[in-house]
RNA sequence: GCCCCCAUCGUCUAGAGGCCUAGGACACCGGCUUUUCAAGCCGGCGACACGAGUUCGAAUCUCGUUGGGGGCGCCA
């Protein structure tokens, strides 16, 4: 038809999408466009064990958050459909036919647990990986129904030929896999799906896909694939095996993370008595106490809605792994793709902030490493400080949106935009939009649901005899008598009242930033009080007196 | 265990035989600024994993060692 490029994401609808998949995504998406060829969305939905519901919308929905809208694909459409594997069953049959007519293929019927013996003697007697002995006879179209029907397992399994395969990997040079490395896998499932490999090839060839961008977890297979593709009649794509990002401490960047954060913040939640067994189960999404026993016992992992629940709870970070948790956190997504963009690939130079449409330019295989990575927060963290200082207001305002639509219990989710205008103003040096958060939360909360931070009073206030608290209590009077309530006024006034005392600002301030905020972090002072308001400023302080009086 | 891939500051990386007494960025350390938290400014520390070769010359080429990673599924 023509030569123009076509590449392709594939992801499988079992979870969110993964830093690494999203990197993937990008990648593929920068060499479409920098090529002028197009970038096909499709989604891998073959096992119906582990695909999550909805999770392809949440999928799609975070893609083009990030800003890598795809030509071809689900909603989008496209010439080369569908899009989905799970609507594509009846190529993979026909397929399947094909190759098992042609003997290419033929049927096994081994469980799963005489596999896992086989696997077992292998690894023990023959100390190498275990290859799946081809039969001397295959069992005949008759003889697969018949113990089909007797309810055995039946599988198609593709005859790999004997022989050594040599991938051409436009990032690794030439792999070399030898024929003993090899063995007859599996193409249909006895489900009569098709499996990974199977799907894989007939897709990117039925979609005319011309470059293949995965991570290097699949290099091993791509001798399956040039195989399935040469007894297909297919054209090769052009490969290139991408290095796998890791944690910092070179862990692999999985969703256990996050499942280990919160069993341990449950642990000692329940240990220290703070939270109940049924409070923590009814978060948990567990369907029941068995099956919540078995995530303690690190046997499970919860769904993302669970894990999110008791962190809010237990009121701890959930470690950011998946695209939706750093949005959850308040990053810019273009930064998160530049910064993607970075691991694995670089322009050559000392450039390193890039827009989209820059990387799109400078993007080439060539310059992609061939070394892992590690995921380095800190460094990303940097990036959207600088990011977001150097953003226009309308920008970091529908960012901020952003974050709040996916903050359920943020306290500023109903605040105008005249309102968080003004909080972006004051939280000048943000990181994240999470900096709002935390830093003016407790401003907009009820002031009879204000939590105070027991370290803080006691540093702040009743240290030193109590001075602090004093201070406050003059301070009220002061402020009770200030008619015009503006961050300007309520500077006069409050440096005014340092000045005649000899006092530090300090002194000051941070006893009345406690009595409002409940802790030492907020705005400025001033500003902080005109946001709050007369009334409420005036309120919270009296609560805080009392607090303290009662202590 | 077998097969495959990789190897420059703590981290991401530049480097394709002399431009390297190895460059940039983040982190870190010190100082400045400061009403808190951030942010900002100035300065500093810091790497070619090891061992043999090849070469007039090696971070760059070859081999080995060590270390790290991936694969060995009816998961993708």
């Amino acid at each position: 038809m023509s030569d123009i490029v076509r590449t392709r994401f594939a992801p499988s609808p079992t979870g969110y999408l993964h830093i690494g998949g999203a990197r993937t995504a990008l990648f593929n998406y920068l060499l479409a466009k920098r090529l002028g060829g197009k970038f096909v969305l499709r989604i891998e939905d073959t096992d119906q064990a582990r695909n999550i519901e909805a999770a392809d919308a949440k999928l799609l929905d975070d893609l083009r958050w990030l800003g890598l809208e795809w030509d071809e694909g689900p909603q989008v459409g496209g010439e080369h459909g569908p899009y989905y594997q799970s609507q594509r069953l009846e190529l993979y049959k026909e397929h399947a036919r094909k190759l098992l007519d042609s003997g290419q293929a033929y049927y096994a019927m081994e469980t799963a647990e005489e596999l896992e013996a086989m696997r077992r003697e292998a690894r023990k007697s023959q100390q190498r990986g275990f290859r799946y002995p081809r039969p001397k006879h295959f069992p005949s179209e008759a003889e697969a129904r018949k113990a089909r029907d007797e309810g055995r397992p039946i599988v198609v399994r593709f005859k790999m030929p004997e022989r050594d395969f040599v991938v051409h990997d436009q990032i690794l040079g030439e792999v070399r896999i030898g024929a003993t490395e090899l063995s007859d896998f599996v193409i249909v499932k006895a489900d009569g799906w098709p499996t990974y490999h199977f799907a894989v090839v007939i897709d990117d060839a039925g979609m005319r896909i011309t470059h293949v961008l995965r991570g290097q977890e699949h290099l091993m297979n791509t001798p399956n694939h040039l195989a399935l593709q040469e007894a297909l009649g297919y054209p090769i794509p052009n490969y290139a095996h991408l290095p796998i990002i890791f944690n910092m401490d070179g862990s692999k960047m999985s969703k256990r993370e996050k499942d280990k954060a919160v069993r341990a913040a449950v642990g000692e939640a329940l240990k220290a008595g703070t939270i109940d067994e049924d409070r923590v189960l009814e978060l948990s999404g567990c369907t029941d106490a068995d099956a919540f026993q078995a995530w303690r016992k690190k046997k499970t992992q919860l769904e993302n809605a669970g894990l999110q629940a008791l962190a809010n709870e237990l009121r701890v970070a959930l470690p950011e792994i998946e695209i939706h948790d750093f949005r959850v956190s308040g990053y810019l997504p273009e930064v998160l793709l530049n910064f993607i963009a970075l691991l694995g690939w670089s322009p050559g130079d000392d450039r390193e902030k890039f827009t989209l449409p820059e990387l799109c330019e400078a993007f080439s295989v060539e310059r992609i490493g061939k070394t892992n990575a590690k995921f380095d927060r800190e460094k990303l963290l940097n990036f959207n400080t600088v990011a977001l200082a150097a953003a226009d207001m309308e920008h970091r305002l529908s960012g901020l949106r952003d974050y709040l639509n996916s903050n359920e219990n943020s306290s500023l989710r109903d605040l105008d935009n005249v309102t968080l205008q003004r909080l972006v103003e004051l939280c000048a040096g943000m990181r994240t939009f999470h900096d709002i958060d935390f830093k003016c939360g407790a401003m907009y909360v009820a002031d009879e649901q204000l939590q105070y931070d027991d370290a803080a009073i006691k540093k702040v206030l009743l240290k030193g005899d109590g001075a602090g608290t004093a201070v406050l209590k003059e301070m009220r009077g002061e402020l009770e008598t200030l008619t015009d309530w503006t961050a300007s006024a309520l500077e006069e006034l409050i440096r005014g009242f340092a000045e005649r005392r000899e006092l530090k600002l300090g002194k000051v301030a941070q006893p009345i930033r406690v009595a409002v905020t409940g802790s030492t972090i907020s705005p400025a002072i001033f500003d902080t009080l005109e946001m709050i308001g007369r009334e409420r400023t005036l309120r919270r302080i009296d609560r805080l007196l009392t607090r303290v009086a009662t202590a």
